[in-house]
DNA sequence: TCTATTGTCTCGCTGAGCGAGATAATATTC
DNA sequence: GAATATTATCTCGCTCAGCGAGACAATAGA
């Protein structure tokens, strides 16, 4: 196996651990998510709606469907199954009766910190530790990356 | 939405910038197999087997597998529509004739970097401007997200 | 040799997500 | 204000990823 593009420094050896971060997560979120008999996108949608939630945007069914990169027949389906179990809430828009507004029940908000809490709380205890500039260098980092892997080029 | 939780305070600013570009990320990666007639599977199968290459693992179907949580006739699938693109190539070991040798083919190796190069030689860039200590403190940061990801509980 | 055990593959099935189109509510035009 | 276009969601039928069960071949152990 060539290594190709640039040469292997001390820099790719951060971005394959940037990357290894990424699919941990992702695994540790599919987890969640078999543990509570849904499917990696219905946990996808949950996360977009609470951040919907705190960013004060009324999520819709269609902004979800959106958000997740579905069409108008699978939001439904996500949207059906996590009504089913429970965790989510369909209202009809009473200003504008063709929207459907979606609301996070305070149980499945309950769920995801009782799982993803502990895990959060080591992070942030770690960055705890750090000080001014490190915390600033790291903040640095991530919008760097964020940047990066947002671009459409 | 009340906020649940640890009080929202710089270091969640961070926690959540992680969780945007792990986000990010798998987008950037579905639209990279739907871009080559794949699934998000086979592009996480190719990063597996080409990690396995790097670290002088020997990839059998059977490794694969485990890597990506399938079962043995997901397995099977995902190698053969890769083996179908051209992207891989199946051998029989010949020291056990029953295990599959899986190589990534140099192709598809260059597709890979033509997506993900800039990407990667962006963050680099990133990188490169930061100092010793800076660079350090990212490095401590990631290690210890990856390790609070990580862990089994 | 005869029997586990292991590694991969085949078959049939379930269900996530798609395309097409139905339906109902709102916006626009005459 | 009726007729038409647009928007938001849902229904139906289909495709195909991934699962469970089990077949089959190669190796390991008795």
């Amino acid at each position: 196996m060539s290594e190709q593009g640039p040469e292997p420094g001390p820099e790719l050896e951060i971005v394959h651990l940037l990357r290894k971060v990424t699919v941990e997560f992702g695994l540790r979120q599919a987890e969640f998510a078999a543990l509570h008999h849904m499917h990696s996108t219905d946990v996808r949608a949950l996360i977009c709606l609470l951040d919907a939630g705190r960013a004060g945007t009324d999520a819709t069914a269609g902004w979800l469907g959106a958000q997740l990169g579905l069409n108008s027949a699978g939001t439904t389906a996500v949207i059906d199954r996590l009504e089913r179990l429970g965790h989510l809430t369909r209202t009809r828009d009473p200003r504008d009766r063709r929207r459907v507004l979606l609301a996070v029940d305070e149980r499945a908000v309950e769920l995801g910190w009782a799982f993803f809490g502990p895990l959060i709380e080591n992070i942030v205890a770690v960055l705890r530790d750090f000080d001014e500039q490190e915390t600033a260098a790291v903040r640095r980092f991530l919008l760097a990356a964020h940047r990066a892997v947002t671009a459409i080029p």
